[in-house]
RNA sequence: GCCGGCGUAGCUCAGUGGUAGAGCAGCUGAUUCGUAAUCAGCAGGUCGUCGGUUCAAUCCCGACCGCCGGCUCCA
C-alpha cells in the first residue's frame, strides 16, 4: 500500500502546513491551532464546505496549496450545517422514543430547522417536551457524526430493511450512479448529504417550537406527516436572544395591535376574511387613500369607479370564468340574469376604454380605481389583514402603444418607489417573471414586453431576479415584495403586461396610418391591497404610526381641572391649525393620562399645569419618552406641521 | 380544504360532573394630583353553536362554526 500523499495547506492568515491527505480536519485544527475567536462549524477546503469530521481528500478539487477558510456559525452555510445537525439529533430522539416512527425529511430553514415524521398520530405537547429532554441527553452523549458512502443499491437495501419507506423513495429519485452518503451518530443512521458538525455535543442550545401537520413533499394528495419545528444556536445567550425576538414579533403582530389600537376587526358574525374598519383604522386608511389619489393625479392618471357585481357574461368574455373560477364566488341571479361578484377590476376599466373610439394620440390612458374585489380563499389560509376574502386594490390599468411600454413602466416604478419610501419601505425584493409553458400572445410580444420590463428596471438601477416561467399566462410581470418583521415576504406591488384581455375584448386604437391597432394593456397595483398594506404597515411601525398618519396626533392633558379652560383654548388652536387633537379632561393623575396616551401610541402629549397656564406655554412630551420641553403654541404648531408635511417616518 | 391546538365578562386569562372567578376596561363616589397605573363600591357571562351521555354538562362524547400554528396558493 502506498502511503497517502501529503499536501500543503494554507490558512487565511497565510501560514502553511503539510498534512497527509487523509488527515481529518478536526485533527488538523488541533495540531495547527488557528487564531480564531470561535471554533468554526466547518471548513471550506478549496471552496468545498467539509465537515470537521471529513478528511482533506474529500475536497472536490485539488489546488496547490490547499486553501482553507473557516465556516463560522455567523455565515449562512455555518447555520445550515449547525441546524441540519440539530435536526438529526431531533430525529434520533424521536426514533428512540417512538421506534415505529418513519423519517421523512429534516432540513435547516431560516432561523431553525424542522423534521417531518410519520407517526400515525400527532405529537402532543408532552411528546415535544420528552423529545427535547432526550435531545439534551443525545447532545451530552457526544456522538460523533460519521460519514459513510454507499452505492444506491446498498442504500436502498439499508433503508428498506429499516422500513424507512420515505428515505427509500428519496434515494430512488437520485441519479443511478450517485454515491449516497449516510451519517451515523451513535446508534442512529440517517440519509444525508451532509456536512455536519463534529459531534452531537457541538449543538449547544436548542429549543423545539411547534408541531404542525405537513404533507409529504408538500402535496396534499400525499400523506400528512407530523412536522416539528425547532431552532438552535451555539450559545444559550444567542438562543435566548432569538426567543426574545420571537416575543417581539408577537408584540408587533398586526392582529394584536389592531385590537389594542382599535383599528379594525374581523368578526365571526360578519364572516371570515371580511374586514370592518373601526374609526382609527378608517382614518389612517383615508389618509393613505388621500395620499394615493394626490399622487395619481400628479402622475397623469384618471380616476374611474366601477360596480361590485357584473353580468356573468362579462366574466366569460374576460376569461376569468375559465381561468379564475376557483377564486370566484357563486353567481347570483337577478331578473333571470346571472351576476357575479367581481374578483378583479380590469373588465370594467376595459369597458371605459371601449366607450369611445381611441386614437393613438389618446394613448397612454391610465385608469385608476381603489376597487374592492372579492376572492374565495381557502379557510386555512386566511390571516388577519394579510390574507382576506374582500379587499381593495389600488388598481390601475394602462393602455398604451407597444413603443410606450418601457416609458410607462418607468413611470410606474417611479411612483412605486416614491410611494413605498413615503411609508418607510426601502427594502424589498424585485422579481421579473417570464413566459410560462402555457401562455397566450406571440413570442415576439413576450420578448418585447419582457425586455421592456427589464430595461426599465435597469434604467432605474433596481436590482431584480428572474423568476423563469413564473409569469401569468397572459404576460410577463414585475413583482415587488416587502418583508414584514416576521421575515415573511408579502407581495404588494405588481406590474403585469396583458396580451390576453385586449384580444378578448377586441381593443383597438386608430394609428397614425389610419388603421386599427391593438393597444398594450398593463395592470398595476402599488400597495397591492389596502388591507394587506395596512397590515404590513402596522407591524412595520409596531403600531406607532408617524405623525401624518396617527389617528390622534396630540393629546392635551391638563393636570387638574384648574387648567381645563387653558387646555380647551390650546386644543382649539391646534385643531384650527389642522391637527387631530384630543383633550383628556378626566379627573385622573397625569401619570395615568400619560400611560394611556403611550399605550395608544399618540405621537405628542401636551401637559398643562399651573406653570404652563401662567407662562402661556406648553410642556411637550413625545411618545418615545423624550421630553421636548416648553414651547409656545405657534412654535409647537409649526414644528408639527413641518413633520406632517414631510411625512417623516 | 387538510393536520394539530384553542374558543369562559369588552380585553387578557384562571377554573370545576352539582348551572363560574381574577386583573384591566365600564359605571358610581371620594381624591385636584407634574411625565407609564390614586382609592373604594357596583355592575357585567344562555362558559362558540347544535346534538348526545348523565339525576345533573361550561367540564365527558359527536357534529358544525370560528380563531391560532403549519401544508398549498395569492393582492
Amino acid at each position: 500500500m502506498t502511503p497517502p500523499k501529503s499536501v500543503t495547506v494554507r490558512f487565511p492568515d497565510g501560514t502553511e502546513h503539510r498534512f497527509a491527505k487523509d488527515t481529518v480536519l478536526s485533527e488538523m485544527l488541533t495540531r495547527t491551532k488557528p487564531p480564531w475567536k470561535e471554533p468554526p462549524v466547518a471548513l471550506k477546503v478549496n471552496g468545498t464546505v467539509l465537515g470537521l469530521g471529513q478528511p482533506l481528500s474529500d475536497a472536490a478539487s485539488e489546488t496547490d496549496p490547499f486553501v482553507i477558510e473557516p465556516v463560522f456559525f455567523a455565515s449562512p452555510e455555518g447555520q445550515e450545517i449547525y441546524r441540519h445537525s440539530s435536526a438529526h439529533i431531533m430525529a434520533q430522539a424521536v426514533k428512540e422514543l417512538f421506534p415505529s416512527v418513519k423519517l421523512a425529511i429534516g432540513p435547516p430553514i431560516e432561523d431553525g430547522f424542522y423534521y417531518d415524521f410519520d407517526l400515525g398520530r400527532p405529537f402532543t405537547p408532552e411528546d415535544i417536551e420528552k423529545i427535547e429532554r432526550r435531545m439534551k441527553e443525545i447532545a451530552a452523549a457526544h456522538y460523533v457524526f460519521e460519514r459513510k458512502a454507499l452505492s444506491k443499491q446498498n442504500a436502498i437495501r439499508f433503508f428498506e430493511e429499516k422500513g424507512e419507506t420515505y428515505k427509500v423513495e428519496l434515494i430512488r429519485d437520485l441519479p443511478e450512479d450517485e454515491v449516497i452518503t449516510v451519517y451515523e451518530q451513535g446508534p442512529f443512521t440517517d440519509l444525508c448529504r451532509g456536512p455536519h458538525v463534529l459531534s452531537t455535543r457541538h449543538v449547544a442550545a436548542f429549543k423545539l417550537l411547534t408541531a404542525a401537520g405537513a404533507y409529504w413533499r408538500g402535496d396534499e394528495r400525499n400523506p400528512m406527516l407530523q412536522r416539528i419545528y425547532g431552532t438552535s444556536f451555539p450559545t444559550q445567550e444567542a438562543l435566548d436572544a432569538h426567543l426574545k425576538r420571537l416575543e417581539e414579533i408577537k408584540r408587533r403582530d398586526h392582529r394584536r395591535l389592531g385590537k389594542d389600537l382599535d383599528l379594525y376587526n374581523v368578526m365571526d358574525e360578519i364572516g371570515p376574511g371580511l374586514v370592518i374598519w373601526h374609526p382609527n383604522g378608517a382614518l389612517i386608511r383615508k389618509l393613505i387613500e388621500d395620499f394615493w389619489r394626490e399622487q395619481h393625479l400628479l402622475h397623469g392618471y384618471d380616476f374611474v369607479y366601477s360596480p361590485h357585481i357584473a353580468r356573468l357574461d362579462l366574466w366569460k368574455r374576460s376569461g376569468h370564468l375559465d381561468f379564475y373560477r376557483e377564486n370566484m364566488y357563486t353567481p347570483m341571479s337577478i331578473d333571470g340574469i346571472d351576476y357575479e361578484l367581481k374578483p378583479m377590476n380590469c373588465p370594467f376599466h376595459i369597458m371605459v376604454y371601449k366607450s369611445h373610439l381611441r386614437s393613438y394620440r389618446d394613448l397612454p390612458l391610465r385608469y385608476a380605481e381603489l376597487g374592492t374585489v372579492y376572492r374565495y380563499e381557502r379557510s386555512g389560509v386566511l390571516h388577519g389583514l394579510l390574507r382576506v376574502r374582500g379587499f381593495t386594490q389600488d388598481d390601475a390599468h394602462l393602455f398604451c402603444r407597444p413603443d410606450q411600454i418601457e416609458q410607462e413602466i418607468l413611470k410606474v416604478l417611479d411612483l412605486t418607489v416614491f410611494t413605498l419610501k413615503t411609508f418607510g419601505f426601502d427594502d424589498y425584493e424585485i422579481y421579473v417573471s417570464t413566459r410560462p409553458e402555457k401562455s397566450v400572445g406571440s413570442m415576439e410580444n413576450w420578448e418585447h414586453a419582457t425586455a421592456a420590463l427589464e430595461s426599465a428596471l435597469k434604467t432605474k438601477g433596481m436590482a431584480y431576479r428572474i423568476d423563469p416561467g413564473e409569469g401569468v399566462f397572459y404576460g410577463p410581470k414585475i413583482d415587488l415584495k416587502i418583508k414584514d418583521v416576521l421575515g415573511r415576504s408579502w407581495q404588494c406591488t405588481t406590474v403585469q403586461v396583458d396580451f390576453n384581455l385586449p384580444d378578448r375584448f377586441n381593443l383597438s386604437y386608430i394609428g397614425e396610418d389610419g388603421k386599427e391597432h391593438q393597444p398594450i394593456m398593463i395592470h398595476r397595483a402599488l400597495m397591492g391591497s389596502i388591507e394587506r398594506f395596512f397590515g404590513v404597515l402596522i407591524e412595520h411601525y409596531a403600531g406607532a404610526f408617524p405623525l401624518w398618519l396617527a389617528p390622534v396626533q396630540v393629546k392635551v392633558m391638563p393636570i387638574t381641572d384648574q387648567q381645563h379652560a387653558y387646555a380647551d383654548e390650546v386644543a382649539g388652536e391646534l385643531t384650527r391649525s389642522g391637527l387631530r387633537v384630543e383633550t383628556d379632561r378626566r379627573n385622573e393623575k397625569i401619570g395615568l393620562k400619560i400611560r394611556e396616551a403611550e399605550k395608544a401610541k399618540t405621537p405628542y402629549m401636551v401637559i398643562l399645569g399651573a406653570r404652563e397656564v401662567q407662562r402661556r406655554k406648553l410642556s411637550v412630551r413625545k411618545r418615545s419618552g423624550d421630553n421636548v420641553g416648553e414651547l409656545d403654541i405657534p412654535s409647537f404648531i409649526e414644528r408639527l406641521n413641518n413633520e406632517v408635511v414631510k411625512k417623516s417616518v
